[in-house]
DNA sequence: GATTATCTTGAATGGACATTCAAGAAAAAG
DNA sequence: CTTTTTCTTGAATGTCCATTCAAGATAATC
């Protein structure tokens, strides 16, 4: 017998690396190889093939920026500091390192939009529970009177995540700090005022 | 001698429509044999390889969607008029097709980033000149009075756009008419009110 | 320390891909 | 109608890739 083995999270999150560095088609096995240290066999044998890996890279990523989310919104400030900290944490994601101007849930996204059916519904469905995290934080600004209640939560929250979507993309064609930051201004300013 | 050959613009627009179904990478020199109606030889005689055949699909893309931008701002209605007719048909994009919900700029945008500093570099020239040309409709509403002078037109050009790029990504996730109609009327209201 | 059960390795496999090219087809010129 | 020139064809090529698997390594158990 024997239990020793990789750390299967350490190796999903250099995946997850990989992945968003090149996009899932791009990505080979010898690039994952050599990202996660492990070999092809390894691989195959803990994930079934490469799709098996990034449905399971998918799922830590949900469980990390799940995690990453809460400790935004912990309740320690009010809820509108917590969310300008947010974007601006967003901000920062956009500018830093060369790869993650995408999220993987985005990035992925694109790519695989109307070719894997599996694939697709669980990127969707990460981002709408991730858009409903949004939405209960517009709600609950809106019962502690932070923020007028004239707009729909689901509203705001749909709108917001529309303008973190674009605000990736557009990190692509301009990477300039001080725009994505004036654009994330705008944005929480067209939300909250 | 001779002189007949296939229609160039007729392949290119065949191309441009395979690699915003299936994305650069996994479109297949077979898929655009099938796609195109010439064969290998002939692809690579006109435009080297696969690569030189993206570079000409995104100049043609760009000569196409230019006239078409023309063709909505043409005058003849106030600009603003216009303008929510633009968005409103850009829902219409995202809406209708199974293929076309991003445009092939963002679409080999979101593949290419970091990755292939010509294509990336054509395409954000591409994307910015779009951008400048929302600025110039801002700046003329501005001079017409249409719209308050108070936000900077290239300001508000970049806003729209990142609206835009949200948009398109956001029609993945919920591709449903409504949704996006309220979306872009959202827009359109902290853009112009 | 010998045995056993499990994990890891990385070369081997078969398939798919981008690219090439020689043979064939078609138009123009004589 | 024949020749010449150019274009088109699609099978052949070599490369790269995802996947497999048998041999080797490692830990637990006796």
């Amino acid at each position: 017998m024997r239990n020793a083995e990789f750390d299967r999270d350490k190796v999903l999150r250099s995946a997850i690396a990989a992945f968003m560095e090149k996009g899932y088609a791009k990505t080979s096995m010898q690039d994952l190889t050599k990202a996660t240290g492990i070999h092809p066999g390894s691989i195959y044998c803990a994930f079934s093939n490469k799709r098996g890996l990034l449905l399971a890279a998918l799922e830590l990523y949900k469980h990390d920026s799940s995690a990453e989310f809460q400790s935004f919104f912990a309740g320690k400030r009010p809820v509108l500091v917590e969310l300008k900290a947010y974007l601006d944490n967003t901000v920062q994601e956009c500018i830093s390192g060369e790869a993650a101007k995408a999220c993987l849930l985005t990035k992925a996204l694109n790519e695989m939009a109307q070719q894997d059916d599996e694939v697709q519904k669980t990127i969707t469905d990460n981002l709408a529970s991730w858009q409903q995290g949004l939405a209960d934080v517009f709600a609950q600004a809106q019962v502690s009177g932070e923020l007028s209640a004239k707009r729909d939560s689901q509203h705001l929250a749909r709108f917001l995540a529309m303008g973190i979507y674009g605000l990736r993309t557009f990190a692509h064609t301009q990477p300039k700090a001080e725009t994505l930051q004036e654009l994330a201004d705008q944005l929480f300013e067209d939300i909250c005022a």
